[in-house]
Parts: structure tokens; C-alpha cells; sequence
DNA sequence: TGCCAGGCCGGGT
DNA sequence: ACCCGGCATGGC
């Protein structure tokens, strides 16, 4: 089987088993930045409670968040952890928006997606799966998102070894299928949906797992 | 009660 | 070019 055929066949088994994502879990694209950023090394409902402190505030827009004192928004960010950390991040980003785009993040996004992704990955904090997660979710343009997850299926199959590294895997994924972002927005949901309730619990579900092996096993 | 979550950076080899 | 410690909260 080459290998754009396996990749096929794992998408339409996630497909068939979870049913359409519909990704990102975010309102707007500004959102799905922030969640993006809030979300590293971190579980989505921490995030969510971060995200939520935002909305509360009335201050989820770029110039709104930016006017924040530092102090205030990690207070904020607090439930997503690495609060200080993820303060800087964010504020990083916030000020490439309004240094170069006017405080619009819609000039951010509508620029040509292979720049946008340079743009980004010059942000402090901002590394190859955050920006591509903005690339994807937030701007709509075909870039694979490649995460813990999607690195350890691939290991599973025989179709990446451990030790690739992100270009690597992107490469797989880019250079097997169509560059479609519908595609590889629903792709990469499908990989995290399995991820979360099928990779962390210790004792996996291996009968109703969609696929037959578990990711966790044995690869990392 | 530890271990872990949809990473990334900076410093050291 | 890798490898490692640091960053932090809340759920299981």
C-alpha cells in the first residue's frame, strides 16, 4: 500500500469512527491565535478557562488585549499555566499585529500564507505548530499541523521513526495528499479527538479504539 | 500522589 | 545538530 494510501485509509477510518470536528473550537480567528498560543504543552480545558477570563474582561480583540497591564493578563491566563510565560507570548504576538498590521488581525491573516507563516515563526514564542495551527485554522491555507499525537501514529505505522522531526513529518503528510485545507483541518482534529480519549489513560480502550493499535505504545 | 497536557526557548555539549 | 531544564495550572 503506498503510503498516500494508508494516509487515506487512517483519515476515513478516524472519519467513519468520530464523525467531522469541524475545528478549530474557537469563535473567531483572533481566537483560534490565542487559543494556539495558550494551548502549548497545555490541556484544552485550561485553556478554555483562560479564554473564557478574556470574554468576561470584554478584552478578546488585539488592541483591547494589548492595552492590558502585563500583571493583569497573566492574572488572566492563569488557569492555562506558564501564565508568565504565555503572558510574554502573547503580547509578542499582539505587538507584531499592531506594529506591522495596523492592530488588525485580519491584515495578518490575509497575506500570502507562506509569509504569514515566516511572520509568525519571528515571534518570540511562537514555534513551527503554533504557526502553522494559525496558518490552517485562523488563515485557511493548506499547512499540516503536526503535533505529539499525529508524530506518534505515524511511528505506530512504520510511516516516520522516532526520531523525524517536524519537516519531516510535514513533509509526509504535504507530499502524500492533496493540499487541501479542509483536508488537513479535519485530519489534524481527527488525530488530537483520538489522541485525547484514546492516548491518555492508562489503560486504553484497545477494543473501540477505531484503529487497531494504540499510539501511546511504545514509540515516544 | 505523582504524572501529564494539542510547545518553545535558551544555554550547554 | 541534538539534549536538557524551566515554565505552572488543574484533572485523573
Amino acid at each position: 500500500m503506498s503510503r498516500r494510501a494508508e494516509l487515506l485509509a487512517i483519515y476515513r477510518s478516524l472519519l467513519a469512527a468520530f464523525g467531522p470536528q469541524r475545528w478549530w473550537p474557537a469563535r473567531t480567528p483572533f481566537e483560534v491565535c490565542v487559543g494556539a498560543i495558550l494551548t502549548q504543552n497545555t490541556a484544552w480545558t485550561h485553556v478554555e478557562r483562560a479564554i473564557a477570563n478574556l470574554r468576561r474582561e470584554r478584552v478578546l480583540g488585539p488592541r483591547k488585549l494589548r492595552r492590558l497591564a502585563p500583571r493583569r493578563l497573566a492574572g488572566l491566563l492563569r488557569p492555562a499555566g506558564y501564565f508568565n510565560v504565555k503572558e510574554r507570548r502573547l503580547r509578542a504576538f499582539l505587538d507584531l499585529i499592531h506594529e506591522r498590521h495596523g492592530g488588525s488581525i485580519r491584515r495578518l491573516l490575509r497575506q500570502e500564507p507562506v509569509r504569514l507563516r515566516e511572520e509568525l515563526l519571528g515571534v518570540k514564542g511562537i514555534g513551527k505548530e503554533t504557526a502553522d495551527s494559525m496558518v490552517l485554522y485562523a488563515a485557511g491555507a493548506p499547512r499540516f499541523v503536526v503535533d505529539a499525537y499525529t508524530h506518534r501514529v505515524l511511528c505506530r505505522h512504520g510511516l516516520a521513526a522516532p526520531g523525524d522531526g517536524y519537516d519531516a513529518v510535514q513533509a509526509l503528510f504535504e507530499d502524500a495528499l492533496p493540499r487541501e485545507a479542509r483536508l488537513y483541518n479535519e485530519y489534524h482534529a481527527l488525530l488530537v479527538h483520538l489522541g485525547k480519549d484514546y492516548c491518555r489513560s492508562r489503560r486504553p480502550r484497545c477494543e473501540s479504539c477505531p484503529l487497531a493499535w494504540h499510539p501511546h505504545e511504545g514509540t515516544t
